[in-house]
DNA sequence: ATGAAAGCGCTAACAA
DNA sequence: TTGTTAGCGCTTTCAT
């Protein structure tokens, strides 16, 4: 008892001293600092900060702890906190930088991180191997991870990663098929519905439906969903569905395209709906090219795209706005959810959002 | 004697038995189980682990811990060593989610960061203020920030922030006028200059300088910078200046201009230089409307834009490229000289990048 | 070369 | 309610 109080009573000592003497050479105020100057022990210092339920705080104390704290320039080191508690408040962002889409992810996971108290851990260098990231997160003690992902690529490894090291995880636009995997998804069938009839209400004949494609692509399930959806929406309506497959790169096919709706005015302005972002502006080129006005002598509208990426163009392009800074709000919602009810069976792990129609100047 | 050995060996007993126990369970591998499943201490894992200087370890024992490691899936905590080493190898981030080129600058950061092992902590919500970003920097012992500013907004209280929290700080186009800050900024005139050259190369006559700018706005030094660059350069090839200055919004003013200068052929096609990046799609659109061509019936070039922003447009604009991404890397080189060297006087405050000439097809 | 031990700043469980 | 204490996982002297 003697021993373990002079042990006690040596460290402490010291530390008051080291603290008192050179406090203004080495800035580092701890709680301690704090409890000492408002006359409490540190415990209070954190009850106070943390709100800790199921103890109270005197209010003069309390008042006290917070003037001190101002008066000391406090600031808590989450580091050490994040020890204790195992929490590390930081979730970790995914994505290519090279991606202008995933700048609008980022403004979603960031006001949503706010609101939780989270803070954003950002690496997306696309050349890092996978197991140097997942080492990076695990240091950190990431609490989740966001990822931006591609629809037609979806990554193996990250599936593994998320195994291993039991990291709850959202993916956006990514694992549509493994159902394991948290993915926020966009309804690609409702997007081309709702395109369509926004083109059937604008000009009599349905339009054709272009899909843009690289060279050897596998169709993905976004894709499949897009084309069915035309398919049916012709059947119901009795339409002749008209679908043309067009690869990047072949110019010429666009050419051909254009040149051939149009002269062929069978009633109404020819207006084509395109499948993917990437299309668009390589049907704006060779319009352009040809002299032919879109908006007046085609409409053209797109399926899967974002309102802001096509703001500057001429004319606006009518869109199908993928909400892609609500899907980064909801993936930190999705991953909050993951990470309290640790189980839970209650949430899907599909969670579907819904484009929306923002007509431009094109159609 | 007797009683510090009983407590330590308590300690350690303690410990060994619960790891033993509930390692399964409770699945937090720290570097004693690493030291002792490779028969070592926990120094020496410490010591493979950093190469510390001057602590050598035998081959086979080093083997003997990265063979561990590997089997236990170890993972070091960077909070607990952060707290150790005083570093917490993070930098934050800071700019507005909403701006396309804190994109290209997150692109450059995180490319220089890899290299020195740091991470990126982001937080560009503009809505939080200041010092709430503060605190939370020094919660989380950041060792340095870089944002991106504008030119004509300095935020004062950044510099606060940085007096006060002493943090190494680096601003990406901000604070140009305040010496004690370092920041990156753009060589305007030398950019005003390569575009006026690369203009009469072109065509023989020297074009309209257009200045877009806010309804309220004071001149800022880098527009002050392209003005002058401007007027000099008439003056030293024998031409007359031709200043407009159209304030955003006035589509008037820009009808008026392009009606003007399309009649008025005094030799040459007629063209343009902009100012502003922001100029660049409103003349795009009256010109559109006006059914004249851009490239064609007049030249158009811009003076502060980069190539990413402008690929989409038809006819592609000449601009002189801001190398964003690449002045986020000067950024974290800059803030590394700043946490090595202390205070070396070495560095000069003000690292200027030059833009780079991008052809398009406006000119 | 190696290991013991101190201590970074914090929180939570426990004691008073 | 308030204060004491153990301990989070690591690095780094300091003895050996």
């Amino acid at each position: 008892m003697t021993a373990k109080h002079y042990i006690y009573i040596g460290y402490n000592t010291c530390y008051i001293l080291c603290r008192g003497a050179f406090n203004l050479s080495m800035k580092r105020v701890t709680s301690f600092d704090v409890a000492k100057r408002a006359g409490v022990s540190r415990s209070v210092v954190s009850a106070v900060l943390n709100d800790t339920p199921g103890i109270g705080v005197s209010q003069e104390k309390r008042e006290a702890v917070l003037e001190a704290i101002r008066e000391l320039n406090y600031h808590v080191d989450a580091r050490a906190s994040g020890m204790k508690t195992g929490k590390s408040f930081c979730i970790a962002a995914f994505g290519n930088t090279r991606n202008p889409l995933f700048l609008q992810v980022l403004e979603g996971i960031q006001r949503a991180c706010t609101e939780y108290g989270y803070h954003i851990l950002l690496s997306g260098d696309p050349n890092m191997d996978i197991s140097k990231l997942a080492d990076l997160y695990l240091q950190r003690r990431i609490d989740g991870i966001i990822s931006l992902d591609s629809v037609n690529a979806v990554d193996e490894s990250w599936a593994q990663v998320q195994k291993d090291s039991g990291i709850p995880f959202v993916s956006i636009e990514g694992f549509a098929e493994e159902s394991e995997v948290v993915s926020i998804l966009v309804n690609y069938k409702q997007s081309v519905v709702q395109a369509l009839t926004h083109m059937n209400e604008r000009v009599g004949i349905q339009p054709i439906y272009v899909i843009f494609r690289n060279e050897d692509d596998i169709e993905n399930w976004a894709e499949r969903d897009r084309r069915e959806a035309y398919l049916t929406w012709c059947e119901q309506h009795a339409r002749n569905p008209r679908v043309r497959v067009i690869t990047i790169g072949d110019e010429h096919a666009i050419m051909e395209l254009l040149q051939e709706i149009s002269t062929d005015k069978h009633g109404g302005v020819p207006s084509v709906l395109v499948n993917w972002s990437v299309g668009v502006p390589l049907m704006y080129r060779k319009a352009y090219e040809l002299r032919l006005r879109i908006g007046e002598d085609i409409f053209l509208m797109s399926a899967d795209n974002t309102k802001r990426n096509n703001q500057a163009m001429l004319p606006i392009l009518s869109v199908m706005d993928i909400p892609y800074v609500r899907m980064g709000e909801m993936a930190v919602h999705a991953l909050n959810e993951q990470m309290n009810q640790a189980k839970a069976p209650s949430i899907a792990n599909k969670l579907w959002v819904e484009a929306e129609l923002q007509p431009g100047e094109s159609s």
